[in-house]
DNA sequence: TTATGTGAAGAGTTTCACAGCA
DNA sequence: TGCTGTGAAACTCTTCACATAA
């Protein structure tokens, strides 16, 4: 099935297995099967492989997958085998805890945030966690200057739309969106939300 | 098809109902057909009588749906028309951005944050945005007295399991977690994981 | 013998299209 | 006439089970 077009569940798993890999200690464990992969996040071990399958085959019969080589794979297939520069618009409470997290760990290399952009005069120029506010009118310049491909979205709801259409106009391809608001992206751009109070208010139905 | 048990696609769905219900201004669209709704939230109207018909019928022929009418029914269907109380563990960076967007959002009412938690002795006894921060030896304890049945994750990665497992024996029934780990919640118990790391790697891919 | 890779079966979800009611 | 409610069809995703290779 090598080389179809892998559904975005799919997608989304990778990084689940990668992080798995590279907990492991390479000289105690240089090989690991579907099933101890599966074990660990919470799968069944013909979904690892099935999922796998979709990039190429990675293993081998009767023994299983080397660790590192997988790892490898896992990166290369999820393009983080390269630097890739990413925006935050929104230096409030939120937009300042996600880059102090995204600075501290090491598993977000290579993905690097380059920029936070702030409507508020006072936090321009400053610096959290390395990183300087630009205002958000600079934001079509910035984009284009500092290849943004990635930006994450943490400001309050107010012209949410407006401003994700500035940035797929200035190649922003994929949005980390934290804005509590029905947004909309063209064919070929990507768009992730998360929206701790419909989370919060879905986890209701449960209680 | 009414009350035949729905699937958690469609709970998640809920939630994003009723937000565009709430926006809505009642005296001038007291009715809203499902067209008009799946519009804004980018669905199919198809998909939302859909949804809806797993838990009754809420509308009328020909005409639509009452706003006022359907949210309050969909409050009810997601037991959003009783207090419930809510915990948070980790009085960090993430924690503290988390309780004060929280205590600003009228969308959250009834959920209730009514503690947190943390293994720093510093942070004990203070408040952040008016909810008291308890000790994490106190967890058991406060859980039972303070009937707390949704629980908010958001400390560093260790000891995740052990706990959740704590909450579980006490009384918790959901999770939103944070934490960037694989965890384990058994039947009965749901778990929503937001995990900012991997949203980013797979998103990675798209760009 | 062991664990992968993968068609095929099964389960779950979405779309379709139309009967039926206001 | 207009829009809901809903079976049935279409599609997507997961599980199964086995041929195959180390």
């Amino acid at each position: 099935m090598a080389q179809r077009k892998a559904p975005d569940v799919v997608i989304r798993r990778l990084p689940l297995y990668l992080r798995v890999l590279e907990v492991q200690d390479t000289n105690e464990s240089p090989i690991i099967s579907s099933e101890q992969l599966a074990k660990i996040i919470g799968t069944s071990s013909g979904q690892v492989r099935k999922d796998l399958s979709y990039f190429g085959v990675f293993g081998k019969q009767g023994v299983g997958y080397q660790t590192t080589l997988l790892s490898t794979e896992l990166r290369r297939i999820l393009k983080l085998n390269q630097e890739i520069r990413v925006g935050l618009i929104g230096a409030g409470n939120l937009g300042a805890a996600l880059v102090r997290y995204h600075q501290k760990n090491r598993a977000h290399q290579p993905l690097e945030i380059v920029a936070l952009f702030d409507i508020d005069e006072k936090k321009v120029g400053r610096k959290i966690a390395d990183v300087e506010v630009f205002h958000t009118d600079k934001l079509a310049n910035a984009i284009h200057e500092m290849e943004i491909k990635m930006m994450i979205l943490a400001f309050p709801a107010e012209n949410v739309q407006h401003i994700i259409d500035i940035c797929i106009e200035n190649g922003v391809k994929s949005f980390l969106n934290f804005v509590p608001a029905s947004v909309k992206v063209p064919e070929g751009v990507k768009l992730r939300t998360s929206d701790v109070t419909l989370e919060l208010q879905g986890l209701a139905y449960y209680t």
